[in-house]
RNA sequence: CGGGCCGGAGUAUGCCGGUAGUACGCGUGCUUUGGGAGCACGUAGACCGAGUUCAAUUCUCGGCGGCCCGACCA
């Protein structure tokens, strides 16, 4: 047996990756101090951290849905139970996990209630009401909400009984601008995710068997993590016909003929937040790609009790022209030890650190500090505005860079069974032949844990056989474990 | 729901069937300040129940709670 190291810094450092990927995780939380375990098990409190990114994230998000049109409304928070059950393979997708209130005020109520899992039901029902046209199409409407499934297992962010998530539901007068809906809608996630969170995706489509619940195809952006496993980061649903006839979503179209709406649903949560964390953290803790972080750049000062009101003064006055160059600027002025602060400010992630003490005063520069690479520059006060713009956006490039180039390393092109189980015991992607068997998938399932993350829209057509069945396939899909 | 680990200051832990000790944190003061400061004083702790025992934080059983691994899932 080790015995514990009694020395402080032993204490605070968090597990290594390698080690223990899911306590390195938990650890990475904790020290940017995003989010905790709340008393309700499986549910998550977001801490100020925490809730900051996700108000980034909201902030792209709503820009980027405004521009297409989109609207935003709020349903709430009960569904009563008779319409969750009024589309067949919907109820039957998520009826093991919904909470269902029986009993308020104080009596058992006729008809219970069940707390949104998703809102498709409880919207279309209005939907009806709302569209009666087809002047009044096509129908986008966005709602930020909460919503509870009660799922066996849970981890922070990645999968906890309440989350937080943007739900976009829209209506339309064909299948074709339905499905370009839905396909605009997951390009806008592929955008989050890679041009703000510099996280590489694979936008594709999913397997029948791993479609929702309701839908007729569900498009997909799936993200590596950095122990290879795989990440769900958005998805986007053709609905077809389902739900409207379900609902009697229906409209007058130009010859007065009465027909049925063509719906999509798209949703984004939480869940990604675990993976920007996932994708780019380090041993050291957090790092945040600059065009999320709440803050990209942090003055910490240095400097003894004398000096302290210059070097403060100096340092407000840094923070106010990188504001003014539209840089997310934070002064630490604190008492405590500059090594503190550093690490501090390393273990939450921000992309820059800017030093300032007296002997930067003296010279008329500051020193500037990578989070991702821990490079240090010294640069002339004249010029730093100009630089950190710079080096942000070179951090946003390396971190995707460097992600992506992970994701080709671990992507395996397999041809044999044997491979196929070795390649996803390594914690491998695989690229690998099959037919289109769900019996197959199901199968591959049992036997490696692997699932078909998606059909890749850039799939290369080509000739092959099932690296299962041996039946013929015309192009590979992307297997791998997930989250 | 199966398998494993674990419940003690805010956190992490050592020894122990008989005054619960240590480190970090936190508070006050002084000295410090360019990579996790030093000293002094202070602060705060055994999940619940039963059993064994003169005596249980320690041993046994049960409950409850947490974490990890599976199944389910965004």
């Amino acid at each position: 047996m080790e015995t514990p190291s009694t020395d402080k810094h032993e204490q605070k450092r968090i597990t290594a990756r390698s080690e223990d990927y899911s306590e390195w995780y938990q650890d990475v939380i904790a020290a940017a101090d995003l989010a905790e375990h709340s008393p309700v098990k499986g549910c998550m409190i977001i801490k100020p951290n925490g809730y900051a990114l996700w108000e980034r994230i909201q902030e792209v998000l709503d820009k980027a849905f405004k521009k297409e049109g989109v609207r935003n409304a709020y349903f709430p928070l009960f569904i009563p139970e008779r319409l969750l059950k009024r589309e067949e393979a919907h109820v039957e997708g998520f009826a093991p996990e919904v909470a269902v209130v029986t009993h308020a005020g104080g009596k058992k109520l006729d008809e219970p209630l069940v707390v949104r899992p998703t809102s498709e039901t409880i919207m279309y029902e209005t939907f009806s009401k709302w569209v009666q046209s087809y002047r009044d199409l096509p129908l986008l409407i966005n709602q930020w909400a909460n919503v509870v499934r009660w799922e066996l297992r849970t981890r922070l962010f990645l999968r906890t009984t309440e989350f937080l998530w943007q739900e976009g539901h829209t209506v339309h007068a064909t299948n074709e601008e339905a499905d370009a809906r839905a396909r605009r809608m997951l390009d806008i996630y592929r955008d989050l995710a890679e041009n703000y969170l510099a996280i590489p995706v694979i936008p594709g489509i999913k397997s029948e068997s791993e479609k929702f619940a309701g839908a007729d195809k569900t498009y997909t952006i799936e993200a590596m993590m950095q122990d290879g496993k795989a990440l769900q980061a958005g998805t986007s649903h053709n609905l077809g016909q389902n739900f409207a006839k379900a609902f009697n979503v229906s409209f007058l179209d130009e010859n007065g003929e009465r027909q049925f709406g063509w719906q999509t649903s798209w949703g984004l949560s939480t869940r990604i937040i675990g993976g920007l964390i996932m994708t780019h953290s380090d041993d050291t803790g957090l790092v945040l790609s600059p065009r999320i972080a709440p803050i990209q750049a942090v003055i910490t000062t240095i400097g003894r009790s004398d000096e302290k009101r210059a070097v403060d003064k100096a340092a407000e006055q840094l923070a106010h022209t990188l504001d003014e160059a539209g840089i997310r600027v934070h002064v630490d002025a604190s008492d405590a030890r500059p090594g503190d602060k550093f690490y501090e400010w390393e273990k939450k992630g921000v992309p820059l650190r800017l030093e300032l003490g007296p002997k930067d005063i003296a010279s008329g520069s500051s020193v500037l500090v990578r989070r991702d690479t821990g490079a240090k520059e010294t640069v002339a006060a004249s010029a730093l505005a100009k630089r950190v713009q710079q080096l942000l956006d070179e951090i946003h490039k390396s971190l995707y860079d460097r992600a992506l180039a992970y994701q080709k390393e671990k992507t395996k092109n397999v041809d044999s069974w044997d491979e196929f189980v070795r390649e996803i015991e390594a914690g491998n992607f695989v690229l690998a032949h099959w037919s289109g068997d769900a019996e197959v998938e199901k199968k591959i399932k049992e036997e490696t844990g692997a699932t078909i993350r998606c059909i890749p829209f850039d799939q290369v057509r080509e000739d092959g056989k099932c690296v299962y069945s041996g039946e013929a396939s015309t192009g590979r899909v992307i297997f791998a474990r997930a989250y």
